[in-house]
DNA sequence: GGACCTTAAGTTGTTCAACAATCAATTTGA
DNA sequence: TCAAATTGATTGTTGAACAACTTAAGGTCC
């Protein structure tokens, strides 16, 4: 008699109403619908929500974890407000994790495909004009490079530093300044690393995040005055 | 009038009941109070450490987040079982993070004192025998490297990692083989650290990091094959 | 005797209701 | 006008209840 030795778990697709209703949430808070700062009421957001506000709770907890929430003692939980000083963190882990996955990558890895197809998904969302879905299609691109390192952690890390940078992003209007001048390269990075040029497409990528980082600080900086001058 | 901006938020202290027997229990965990994979009843625990079962339903969320237990769906959770190949994920991660931590560190950084009380402390602690503090000061030795980025997604992510180790070193016998050789190391990458040789200290921890993962993977090995066997 | 179904006990998942603790705003008082 | 006290609302935590599920035991049928 064997007993089954681990139960599947995968963290993504949801199990539980409390993981269900965090997936729902999420989507809502990086798809811009609420303002950043903006406090959320437990027994209201759990009316809107239909769970009870012990669930609510779990799933506050686990955003917050993320970093889209966070939670002020005694005075509840409100949407993270993005800064400059967050965004260059970010990218800098963007750098440290993406850049060395891509240059030690096998090009027959399975996640190539991902990348692939988040390519063509990513063009065909320009050609629908549906700027969200290319945002998707992008994130998606760049977590499958980091997939490429079969690491379940940096995985997770990754996917998390995604989230709050796609929050800011949700900031700033014009994303299609963002996402355009970027497709092209996915697919010249892709092409290189199935041609295993590994080292050129890593410093190909190294210089797209760097054009990428210099692009969104300064429609940042450009928002940031805006909001102080009124 | 001015109202204050952010209310500042550590998540490492304790703040409400949940967050402080979160760490209660983290620090049982990585103590080895429980046996790996021992399921952790929802109602035992939460009398044993006077919570609700509510409030000790969050702490699961905030451990199962950080890696020390795990959860399966209508079947609670559990104390996660190391693995060689988690072992292994974790070294990556620490020599991605670790090693260009250092390379890049300025010499004078806030965090370089509390690289220099972790040797210390770490010494007294061998000295005293009490081997777990020495644990407890070499990780943070390396936590106060990864500082040196001031980088708070890098910092949180390391830290979660580093009690992921913990919990695997708990298993094994014999903790000093683990630490002893590494001591002395730790003090020589620090005065390189200060010397301003940040190139020859972050070679110098690439090393250790492999040494310590050998070191690590074959007790990890012996202890496998015990187990089998046994 | 062994495999399969059924039942039963126990645990988790979720909700509801209540109360204490804390914070924000308003009112009161000098 | 400014400071202190009160009020109102929200969060923090607990306890109990019930549904859904897992697991183990027991019984039935071949």
């Amino acid at each position: 008699m064997t007993k089954a030795p681990i139960p599947p778990m995968n963290p993504m697709d949801p199990r539980g109403l409390a993981e269900e209703t965090a997936a729902r949430l999420r989507a809502d808070v990086i798809a811009g619908h609420f303002r950043p700062g903006q406090r959320l009421s437990e027994m209201r957001l759990a009316a809107d929500l239909s769970v009870s506000r012990n669930t609510l709770r779990e799933v506050f907890r686990l955003l917050t974890r993320e970093g889209l929430l966070v939670h002020a003692p005694n005075r509840g939980v409100s949407v993270a407000v993005p800064s400059m000083a967050g965004v260059l963190d970010i990218y800098r882990v963007r750098r440290l994790i993406e850049v060395p996955a891509l240059a030690q990558a096998w090009p027959r890895h399975a996640a190539v495909p991902r990348m692939a197809e988040a390519v063509t998904e990513a063009i065909a969302a320009q050609a629908a004009g549906d700027w969200r879905r290319v945002g998707s299609a992008n994130m998606a691109f760049h977590a499958a490079i980091v997939a490429l390192t079969d690491s379940p952690r940096l995985i997770a890390f990754f996917a998390q530093a995604v989230a709050e940078l796609r929050l800011a992003f949700g900031l700033l209007d014009s994303p299609e300044q963002l996402y355009a001048p970027f497709l092209h390269e996915n697919s010249i990075i892709l092409d290189l690393l199935t041609a295993g040029e590994t080292a050129e497409a890593a410093t190909r990528l190294a210089s797209y995040l760097d054009r990428s980082e210099r692009v969104v600080m300064t429609a940042f900086a450009r928002l940031e005055n805006g909001a102080l001058r009124g």
